[in-house]
DNA sequence: TTTAAAATTTATGTATACATTGATCTTTAA
DNA sequence: TTAAAGATCAATGTATACATAAATTTTAAA
């Protein structure tokens, strides 16, 4: 199985319907085919060529389209329709410096409004379950796929600390805007020497916003949340630059920038 | 005509259909009601019940319940359904704290990448016009009115300068978040006796942002902008603690907070 | 009288037929 | 041959019938 770029588990079903709705098989397969390149970057996808491809009426795959749109992999076209939209890199690089902004507030809030003892104990638990992880010299695939699940579940729960429904609900929108997760660029990285340095750095930084946090210390831990966001965009530069297209679904959707 | 808390005509059609669709009809209906107050908070909405009063089959109607859902007015139920949100103060501030975020992020990048010089001869024009309206020592309805309107397009033009179609995106979801809007809280004070010193405050702030924009000062104009969107919270304090319910269309979905 | 189970009702989920609008292609006239 | 006007076609918008699941009410039994 190869790692996705950015949960897709996660960004099912924000709410409403089962599970195995015909709303949610269409996003998902939809989503799957337009990371995969089956659907023709820029051109317009109508209903009922997807119609013929799922084997679903018209309504349930209008509604997944919306919510591909809404979720930023599709863009709406003038006299309805849409198309799969095509990222540069500056796009990506702008939604994680939005991520890390939006971190940073929580972050800032919850220091500043002090954060539920119980949320924080959750939290360090995280942390302690990735420094399991890391503490091996080498890390195999399954450690990376750990890792990942681990720092997802952390930024979750740091999206909650602020106890703020208005915030977490805009910050699980942008963290799920394509290619914009905490954990988007790390399983590419996961042969290079660097990969398991890149990981200790992000986890001291996990440390320390937690530790501010608790501290009251709000600017500090908005500060270290922007930082902190920023090693993806580091990752999305190696990615960009180290020529394997492919390798990771939806990279083709990246347009390369001329130079930085 | 009574001035709306935020603005309805901005946020009627991101897109997609014309303007005299049944979706888009059903839409700016049932968001009057729902600011009314016609439809009862926290109670179920049915989706036949709507077509009973609005006329329109089940199709658009539940297209135009999507989009109020992603616009913040109604809540999804668990097993399908929405209900009309009910807004905490703290709900109400947090998204204003969040546009103010929003905002200083998109005015740092501006600063720091350097806006397009044309764009911010707009803006410059913009905040003349402004500064005319507040020529005035007393200001009438009309000037309030005509404030809103200007500074509302200085917002948008501000979102744009950082030339980020993705930023430019989020923000204007925030900004459309119920009682986010920049302009939310101005018009309820206009017979206030600060009223205008207020927006003179504002105005003040709004020429010092676009300053720091010029100069490459990109800490400074952010942290403008966020004052400056606390300028609103402080606003709807004032709202709250004043005891006229009613008199904003909306402001009895918002639950007073027991104190500070 | 209370509880549990079954039936009925009422809601949303889904499929599809029909309407309408916008685009494309063809035909005709200059 | 080119341009304009019309017709045809293909797409989305809309209405509605049907399917299914959840909630409620009723009935029967303990």
């Amino acid at each position: 199985m190869t790692p996705q770029p950015y949960s897709l588990a996660a960004a099912t079903t924000d709410s409403q319907e089962p599970a195995g709705s015909q709303v949610v098989k269409a996003q998902l397969r939809l989503r799957e085919m337009i990371l995969a390149g089956e659907l023709p970057s820029g051109e317009r996808i109508t209903e009922l060529a997807i119609v013929e491809k799922l084997g679903v009426s018209r309504t349930p795959i209008r509604t997944a389209l919306m919510r591909l749109e809404q979720e930023g992999l599709l863009e709406a076209l003038a006299n309805g329709g849409y198309a799969v939209r095509i990222f540069s890199e500056r796009d990506v690089s702008d939604a994680i410096e939005l991520r890390g902004t939006l971190e940073g507030l929580s972050a800032r809030l919850a220091a500043e409004r002090g954060a539920d003892p119980r949320a924080l104990l959750d939290a360090d638990a995280c942390l302690r379950e990735i420094d399991e992880v890391l503490a091996r010299t080498a890390l195999d695939d399954e450690a990376f796929v750990r890792y990942v699940t681990l720092n997802q579940h952390f930024h979750n729960l740091l999206g909650e600390l602020a106890g703020s429904a208005v915030i977490a609900r805009e910050l699980e929108r942008v963290v799920n805007l394509p290619f914009a997760s905490p954990s988007g660029f790390v399983l590419q990285q996961a042969n290079s020497s660097h990969a398991r340095d890149m990981l200790v750095v992000a986890q001291d930084q996990h440390w320390q916003v937690l530790e501010a946090i608790r501290q009251r210390e709000g600017s500090r831990a908005e500060a270290i949340m922007r930082e902190h966001a920023r090693i993806a965009r580091r990752n999305l530069r190696d990615v960009m630059d180290g020529h394997d297209p492919g390798s990771l679904p939806g990279v083709r959707l990246i347009r390369k920038n001329e130079q930085s």
